[in-house]
Formats: C-alpha cells, sequence, structure tokens
DNA sequence: GTTGAGCGTT
C-alpha cells in the first residue's frame, strides 16, 4: 500500500551469496550496522527457488545509507556480497501478474488476490484469538454473510501451488481436538472444488515450500541457537498438523 | 505492525 510517493524506503540490494544462504545469517552481518527491519531473500514463486540476491531492510534509512556510503564490503561464506541500492519499490505479486516485472509472462488473466498470506511468518501469536465472537453467536453467522467473491470457485487457480506432505501421515489414534478452525477456505474448495480441477500439464514443477519466504524477523531469543554449529531454524514450522 | 512474487551473473 504506497501510502506515499516520498518512500525513503532505503533498501540494500544484496547479491553474490550463495543459494543455501539464509537471511539470518544476512541479518547477523547487518544487525551490528544497525536495526534490521527486515531481510528478504526473493525466491520464485513456483519453483521456490532462491534468485540469490537479498534486501536488507534498515529501521533507518540513515543506517542503510551509512552502511553503503561507508564502502563496505561484507563477505559471506567467504565470498563478497555485492552491495547496491534498492531500485523500485517491492513488487506485489499483482504487478507481476500483469507483467510489471520479469515473472509477468508466467500466467496472464484475471487474478484475485488473496486476503492473507498463508504462509506469512507467525512470530509468536500463532494461534488465533477464538473468542471473537461477543456470545457464541458464531453459529448465528451464516454463510451469506462471506465475501461476494465465492462465485465461480474458479479464484483458486491463481492459489499458490501449495502441497501437501508427500507422506501423508496417518491420522492419530486419538484425535485431539484440535482447535476447528471455523471454516478455513481451503476445506471448504477442497471439498466444493470440482474433482477434476487437477489438470496435470500446468502444474508441473515443484511448489515453494512456503518456509516463510526468505524473511528474517528481528527476533534475538531465538537466534542464540544457531551458534552451535546445528543450523538454527529461526521459523518453526508450526502448522497445527504439518498437514 | 503494513505486502513478501521487489533489480540476479558475463
Amino acid at each position: 500500500m504506497p501510502r506515499d510517493r516520498s518512500d525513503n524506503s532505503v533498501s540494500l540490494y544484496v547479491s553474490g551469496f550463495k543459494d543455501n544462504i539464509r537471511p539470518s545469517d544476512l541479518a547477523v552481518l547487518f544487525e551490528p550496522h544497525g536495526k534490521i527491519a527486515d531481510v528478504y531473500i526473493p525466491k520464485d514463486y513456483y519453483t521456490g527457488n532462491p534468485r540469490g540476491f537479498a534486501y536488507i531492510q534498515y529501521h533507518d534509512d540513515e543506517d542503510a545509507r551509512r552502511v553503503f556510503e561507508s564502502g563496505e564490503k561484507f563477505t559471506l561464506d567467504g565470498r563478497k556480497l555485492d552491495l547496491q541500492y534498492a531500485q523500485g519499490r517491492r513488487k506485489s505479486p499483482n504487478q507481476m501478474r500483469g507483467g510489471g516485472g520479469r515473472g509477468g509472462d508466467r500466467e496472464r488473466g484475471g487474478g484475485r488476490r488473496r486476503s492473507r498470506s498463508p504462509d506469512r511468518y507467525r512470530p509468536s501469536s500463532r494461534r488465533y484469538s477464538r473468542s471473537r465472537s461477543p456470545s457464541g453467536d458464531r453459529r448465528a453467522r451464516r454463510r451469506d454473510s462471506r465475501s461476494p467473491v465465492r462465485r465461480g470457485g474458479r479464484s483458486r487457480s491463481r492459489s499458490p501451488p501449495r502441497r501437501r506432505s508427500p507422506s501423508p501421515r496417518r491420522r492419530s489414534p486419538s484425535p485431539r481436538r484440535r482447535p476447528s478452525r471455523s471454516r478455513s477456505p481451503i476445506g471448504s474448495r477442497g471439498r466444493s472444488g470440482s474433482r477434476d480441477v487437477r489438470r496435470r500439464g500446468s502444474i508441473s514443477r515443484s511448489p515453494p515450500r512456503h518456509d516463510g519466504g526468505g524473511r528474517y524477523s528481528a527476533t534475538p531469543e531465538r537466534e542464540r541457537n544457531m551458534s552451535t554449529g546445528e543450523q538454527g531454524e529461526i521459523m518453526e514450522q508450526g502448522e497445527f498438523g504439518g498437514q
């Protein structure tokens, strides 16, 4: 949401690192220089392969400028990182779909924007507050109160290729009552969707793993675990059943 | 607090 044209959001474009690098590594490198607001490593939406560059977003633009003007060369994994200013602003998925980016030629056609990112990294509040309904009138809410976009059911065409785990874990013998997520759009479409929806020629590539993209959130308490050599996963896949 | 599919290498 471009609130202002004077977007001073000075992001640092970093490239030159290996593909197996992590945003946390970059964050560690740039953190001492200033407060890191966010570190993002774009990956292919469909293939999920890292594209080889990253964006360092400082909390203050001055920090970014200082780092850049300082001319310091950062080295990660024995490779020089090419520091640079971010040229354009963030590219929204819509932009790419419309052919705004280089990935625009991927697919074309009307796409619907998702309200929420399914793979968005949740810092800590992983559980959703269910007490939203004042006095248990959650059942009183009819589905007709839903957004009218539900018509057609073709909107999932633009949905990211999310794939379930290759090995479906068997159902637990003692199914603990899990917090039913009201009605998730996923479950709804899986049941109500046509069966021949799976067109095998279209999606052949490996779906992205939705590990949160390549985003690093400043959580100093968690990164201390990565010092033991074992690659500390800052983000834990805290899906309910993993599914 | 914003999105995450933001410039890729001779």
